[in-house]
DNA sequence: ATAATAAAAGATAAAAATATCTTTTATTAT
DNA sequence: ATAATAAAAGATATTTTTATCTTTTATTAT
């Protein structure tokens, strides 16, 4: 696996898409979502689940229902989402998977891999989730495939 | 989980535990090596077996069997235990899933993703896996706990 | 040669992650 | 009010990862 979980990648992937169909004032539901981020659509349905009840989107049901987001949560950080559906043993665990990370008690690769942990944590708190939504529009990049 | 497989963390810790007795001059069977890193006896078995085919230990048979490293075997960077063990995505896969990573295709978190990739494969390619013996000996890092 | 030791190999089990299917609830349009 | 739509919730299934147990093979000491 990567870096992150498959439930993982798959919510990123949710939130861009759905973060930029909201600059479009659009909602979006989950069978467009899992056809656009390419991944199967009721597994994806039970991470929206989870990133609706914490609050990374907003979802709505019935007709012309679906997903999107407000104002303040296109500037929420891509942490948010990470922390909502795998933890935050990313940002603060033990690369060795010694039960919590310490300074006073390190592993040995202790200060290797807080730089790189580090680094990544200070990425996902620094990048919001509607920070991409004009290259998504104009297809600079991609969320399949 | 961590950056790793609970696997992947294991074998960190194994091939750490293994070097340092190594340079004690020392052959380290699989049960004292569960002992002092904490890991279910059995599964570090399997696990020290993927690492024995790799050629990233030695092991003999019999009694006065065990595990030890060659010299060159101690140079050798972390990055070739993780790749025996968890395989090279962590190392080239796309952060958000896509089947692969793409600077023509590229997903959004591309450019940031990559940057920590990187880094983290820059460390594990330039530390060595008997680099921490000697801090390991005097217990100035741990393994276990 | 024989017995003891320890890893290798193979088989099986348990737990967690991923995926699917069915029923219920909220919302909208008629 | 009724029917249609779409997410929420709950139940179940599959796959992968983690873990354990048993048998075999290699090595050493007696
Ligand atoms: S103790 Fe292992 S990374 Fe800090
Ligand atoms: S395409 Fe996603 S990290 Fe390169």
């Amino acid at each position: 696996m990567g870096m992150f979980s498959k439930s993982c990648e798959y919510a990123l992937r949710a939130v861009f898409y759905i973060a930029s169909n909201t600059l479009k004032g659009e909602r979006v539901g989950i069978k467009q979502i899992a056809e656009n981020i390419n991944s199967p659509e009721a597994f994806l349905g039970k991470i929206l689940q989870q990133l609706t009840r914490a609050g990374i989107v907003q979802s709505m049901k019935g007709p012309n229902g679906g997903f999107f987001m407000l104002p303040e949560q296109l500037k929420r950080p891509l942490a948010d989402v990470v922390a909502v559906v795998d933890g935050n043993q990313i940002f603060v665990g033990c690369g060795l998977g010694l039960t919590y990370c310490s300074e006073t008690n390190p592993c040995p690769l202790h200060n290797e891999f807080k730089k790189v942990r580090n680094e990544l944590s200070y990425m996902l708190h620094n990048t919001q989730i509607g920070e991409f939504n004009e290259q998504l529009l104009t297809g600079k990049s991609t969320l399949n495939k």
